[in-house]
DNA sequence: CGGCTGGGTTGCATTACGCAACTTGACCCT
DNA sequence: AGGGTCAAGTTGCGTAATGCAACCCAGCCG
């Protein structure tokens, strides 16, 4: 993107869209959401090109969606952690994630699914749990990937 | 963007964003949402190239997500509309304009509000209406921008 | 001492975007 | 009859962002 804002645009779609519209930001937001904390763990699980994932974290601290926290010292290394605004972007990723799994053919059923921590039940589009009927949010739900047999019939 | 996908990806979340994740596209969508259906009005409206808009809208009628249709002959002129695929992006158009609603500043509140049209309760985040409880779709909202005293401000 | 790991930065080629100008066909004014 | 406007794009050009590979540096490992 030539610049990442929408000169012009007073609504709130577009304030979001100009700090998580980019490409590659809400993969990033959704990769450290499910565990992804470090720089070359992100790196592998993207495929996005280095200088661009470095770009995009250096953006997303700044925005506050992000922290940055050395685990270690000398060397120096850091990990990302969701701040309480990062966390907030979970109902726009849920949302997301529903209406690509209704608008995507998958032979066998969707590559994630998303569950009430609580209780088990899975969660809607809306980030309600459809068995006991919460409104959730991040903290309250546990995303699992799917892809085990799809691996196994690659090799 | 490079190129608009993202390969490797199998999440529903990746997907959803190699259809509407490109710059400007989710904007186009909103402001057909709201009413703006021809070329040049979305032009106006977005401050989008023409160019640009032009590659988006015929993306988005590829990806049976807006369907364009003649509203003239001779010369030909055309009117964008949402298909069931693009209507089913207002949860998450919903959730983004929360999450921007609540993480910017308005000192008059935000300019943009979203209300049931049978009870004329506001929409939550989620699209749940805060007056009836009910669970909402695109059909069931209107949304109206505040923006009146800022714009008469301005004069 | 050579190599590996983590977390980046640098340089270069490719691609997309922003902007302005042009096109096409029909109508509108005088 | 000539000039202007409108709608819906298309074309061309310069600039900015992305992708890719190579490089860097500090510590640790054998």
């Amino acid at each position: 993107m030539l610049r990442h804002d929408y000169p012009g645009q007073t609504c709130s779609i577009a304030k979001a869209l100009e700090v998580v519209g980019e490409r590659w930001t809400l993969l990033i937001v959704r990769d450290v959401m499910t565990g992804h904390r470090r720089f070359d763990e992100l790196q592998k699980s993207l495929g996005v090109a280095r200088n661009v994932l470095s770009a995009r974290l250096q953006r997303l601290v700044e925005e506050d969606i992000l922290e940055r926290r050395p685990y270690q010292e000398s060397p120096e290394r850091y990990e990302y952690f969701l701040t309480e605004k990062g966390l907030d972007l979970w109902p726009s990723l849920i949302a997301l994630l529903g209406w690509g799994d209704r608008h995507t053919e998958y032979p066998d059923g969707p590559p994630m699914l998303v569950f009430h921590k609580e209780c088990g039940g899975s969660v809607s589009d809306r980030g309600v749990c459809e068995r006991c009927g919460e409104t959730l949010t991040a903290r309250d739900a546990r995303a699992v990937r799917v892809a085990e047999e799809a691996l196994a019939a690659d090799r």
